[in-house]
DNA sequence: CACACATATCGGAAAATCGCGATATGGCGG
DNA sequence: CCGCCATATCGCGATTTTCCGATATGTGTG
């Protein structure tokens, strides 16, 4: 992960979001009350994958592939607790792609 | 062109900058005089396709459509005199990109 | 260990994308 | 009208992406 990413980052970022489906996932994230209630509190640990494939509407390994998509565009980050893995927005990360954005591009 | 676009349009965005030669075109664009000198003056009209392509090192026919798909993904403009298409950088555009992507992403 | 559950990964068919050469379009000059 | 040039569009094979069902992995529970 450089500082200045170039071209070939950008373009490898922007692919992970060329998708709408993944776009909304991430959004919803911003609010992870808005989903249904779990054991682990979702501010601090993510949402599970149960309830992101339930939102989305798709099955669950298109579910688990779309988020495996966001994590290694480090977009998202993956917490395992038990049988369960929540994913969260990495926003120092998502921020700073916002700013090569607006600068870079 | 909505002021507030949805995932659709941002993924359509991300899609066009989904490739790096297209992400280095637009990066190009910002700086239209380190083009090779033209009739009309590129900093006003832009940057004439036979340029574009010659830098971006693709055949005829995909530099028409990398800048197609930059133009309907609401990056460039196209202004057309005579027999040459020249390209430009909408930065209104650009920059709300940004801004919805900081703030809505 | 056996079983249920959550998630990850595999394998593949369908769809989309890629980049090109060939061809069409359209402006300009003779 | 004719040829030339810049650009747009067409058609296509090659590659990649997409999304799924099936299966594997791993965890908790009895």
């Amino acid at each position: 992960m450089s500082e200045h990413p170039d071209a070939d980052d950008l373009a490898l970022a922007f692919k992970a979001l060329s998708n709408p489906t993944r776009v909304r996932i991430l959004q919803w994230l911003k609010d992870p009350d808005s989903f249904p209630p779990q054991l682990e509190p979702a501010e601090e640990v993510g949402v599970c994958l149960k309830h992101i494939q339930a939102r989305a509407e798709v099955s669950q390994s298109t579910a688990s592939q779309y988020m495996a998509a966001l994590q290694s565009a480090g977009l998202v980050t993956s917490h395992r607790i038990g049988q369960w893995t929540h994913y969260r927005r990495d926003e120092d990360r998502i921020a700073r792609l916002a700013e090569h954005i607006r600068t870079e591009l």
